[in-house]
RNA sequence: UGUCUGAUGGUGUAACUGGCAACACGCCUGAUUUUGAUUCAGGAGAGUCCAGGUUCGAGCCCUGGUCGGGCAACCA
């Protein structure tokens, strides 16, 4: 029995809760609600939900909404469904905005203890009055207005008297300040834009950092966990704890995700959907809960990978290889088999009567049998993939070959007689001969093959489009590139086949069943299905130890 | 040049807080298999960034370095 180690917070969190710090833990999940969640937010909510849960506590959905511009409805409701989807309930809906009445409180609470000033100088000013790390920031002259004027102009910025840009509101710190973020930081600015929620009723919006600490604060939450970059905004955060005298919630930061092959940046991925790159943000390339749900992943095995990639405070490039075990052991269990032949060449049975067919069943998955089976259809003539068929078979290839024998998935046995060309050389038939007497499930025939394929009956075939999707970049490591991240779009990552042939039961699926498409991959019905044309997306490949082999020649 | 932060097999995460470095993915063998899938059995792979120090004993403590990342948006 060996207790598996607690990551750090969850240390922290025991001992909060051990020393009596607190009875129950208050955490939160705070999406600004300007794109959909990606992958990187899927580990927060896990992290964030899940030390509530463990632990005993509440963890609320918070919407950092404190920037009108680039904040949607479209996005909130997104969101919610997101969250909703992974498997988390939040303890109480709320938005930043909800507290701009008190926020502005605040703000006036910080000019009357002398702690906060309108200053009037332009953004440019501003940035060269605050020095460089090295050296110290300089005053300007509005430091030092009276508190009253303060009041005053404050109060005009609200009614709107001035203009975007004209002045703003700063925390009075400390100019020398080794970190950047105590140099007076901007707390107020002027925006005359429409808010999602709030309308127009407000022309001034609070910064982050006025705004999220103190939300955190009004909430109880008693860890507020974001990740590393806030790290040198922890200071302020305490700050204005302190000179604010509200509640004390505590900030810990944790590493983000990073994964091979693709970007975890919600700036990014807006442009990759605004450019056109891919279809939108729920395009089953992106990395977006959105584009995986479509694409056919499981909340189980999404939360599964989180759980598996742990929490620490070191940078990290996580394998995608990790994501897709993640999937396939969860869809190993639960998708239903089918036979589908994505690249067809045509085999016709020539001992096999012609107009006579018989249904054959097979189970649905061997690794479920309470899903049962279904009847499979076969016939004279049949599709089998191109690439279960070798002219000249290379070693070790145990599939289709001119003379040898393979088996029909839960069907006969089949001996490959002649190769049918047409006039440019290609294969256009293989004339085969079955066993009648190695029918599967009452196999006398005493034949032994390796090889086991796959196929579907010309005549009964229903006809379907296959996605195959791969991954949207062609680097591994997306923060080492120093060009724009879009010349290493990966030009072959949708591959659409528009005619792929499909066992008939295929068209009765339901919305949410998964498939795998045996020896080919798994697969879940796209929402563009329509009742003539079903679509399915490829989820990931199977394991293919075969390609593997190939490669070694 | 300042400051914050981090460093453990290829990748990620652990190590009872000083006691023989473990787990997962990946990789390699083999067995089973009517999916070259799954499953099962086994294996290789790090001596913990470097140099000192404390200690019977250091991945964990101390000192000094090296390297990586963050920080100077009226974004979050």
């Amino acid at each position: 029995m060996e207790e598996k180690g607690l990551n750090f917070l969850e240390e922290i969190v025991e001992n909060d809760l051990k020393s009596g710090k607190y009875q129950s833990i208050v955490t939160r999940f705070p999406p600004e609600p300007n794109g959909y969640l990606h992958l990187g937010h899927a580990k927060s909510i896990c992290l964030n939900f899940g030390l509530a849960l463990k632990y005993g506590g509440k963890t609320n959905l918070r919407f950092d909404d404190t920037n009108p511009v680039t904040e949607e409805t479209e996005y909130v409701e997104g969101i919610k469904g997101d969250v909703r989807w992974l498997g988390f309930n939040w303890t109480n809906e709320l938005y930043a905005s909800d507290y701009f009445g008190k926020l502005y409180e605040f703000a006036i609470v910080l000019i009357k203890k002398g702690l906060a000033y309108v200053d009037d100088s332009t953004s440019e000013e501003i940035a060269t009055q605050k020095g460089t790390p090295i050296k110290p920031g300089t005053a300007t002259a509005y430091r030092s207005r009276r508190v009253e004027e303060n009041l005053k102009v404050f109060a005009e910025m609200k009614e709107g008297k001035y203009k975007d840009g004209e002045k703003v509101l700063r925390a009075k710190v400390d100019l020398a300040s080794p970190n950047m973020h105590m140099r007076d930081p901007i707390i107020y600015r002027i925006k005359h834009a429409h808010h999602h929620r709030t309308g127009d009723t407000w022309c001034i919006y609070p910064m982050y950092d006025f705004a999220h600490g103190q939300s955190d604060a009004i909430e109880n939450v008693t860890h507020s966990i974001c990740t590393l970059e806030f790290i040198p905004h922890r200071e302020l955060y305490d700050w204005f704890i302190a000179n604010l005298e509200i509640y004390p919630s505590h900030q810990y930061e944790f590493a983000r995700l990073n994964l091979t092959y693709t970007i975890m940046s919600k700036r990014k991925l807006l442009q990759l959907v605004n450019d056109k790159n891919v279809s939108g943000w729920d395009d089953p390339r992106m990395p977006t809960i959105a584009g995986m749900r479509r694409r056919g992943y499981t909340a189980e095995s999404i939360r599964e990978f989180c759980d598996k990639i742990g929490i620490a405070k070191r940078e990290n490039l996580i394998d995608i290889g990790l994501l897709e075990f993640c999937v396939r052991e969860h869809l190993n269990k639960i998708s239903l088999r089918r036979m589908v032949v994505s690249d067809p060449v045509k085999v016709v049975i020539t001992n096999y009567p012609e107009g006579k067919s018989e249904m054959l069943p097979s189970e649905n998955n061997t690794e479920d049998h309470s899903t049962g089976s279904r009847d499979i259809p076969f016939s004279r003539e049949l599709y089998i993939e191109k690439d279960d068929f070798m002219e000249v078979p290379a070693k070790k290839y145990f599939r289709l070959a001119p003379g040898q024998m393979v088996r029909l998935k839960s069907a006969y046995i089949i001996k490959c007689e002649q190769v049918v060309k047409d006039s440019s050389g290609d294969v256009t038939e293989l004339h085969c001969t079955y066993v009648p007497e190695s029918k599967s499930g009452s196999d006398v025939s005493g034949i032994n093959v390796k090889g086991v394929i796959h196929w579907v009956s010309v005549p009964h075939a229903l006809e379907v489009e296959v996605r195959l999707y791969d991954r949207l970049f062609q680097v591994e490591d997306l923060n080492k590139i120093e060009d724009d991240f879009k010349n290493h779009l990966n030009p072959d990552s949708l591959k659409i086949i528009s005619k792929a042939y499909a066992e008939p039961v295929l068209a009765d699926g339901k919305d949410e069943d998964r498939y795998q498409f045996m020896r080919i991959g798994y697969f879940h019905r796209d929402p563009d299905s329509r009742p003539g044309k079903l679509v399915f997306n490829r989820t990931v490949t199977l394991r293919d130890m075969w390609a593997k082999e190939e490669k070694k020649g």
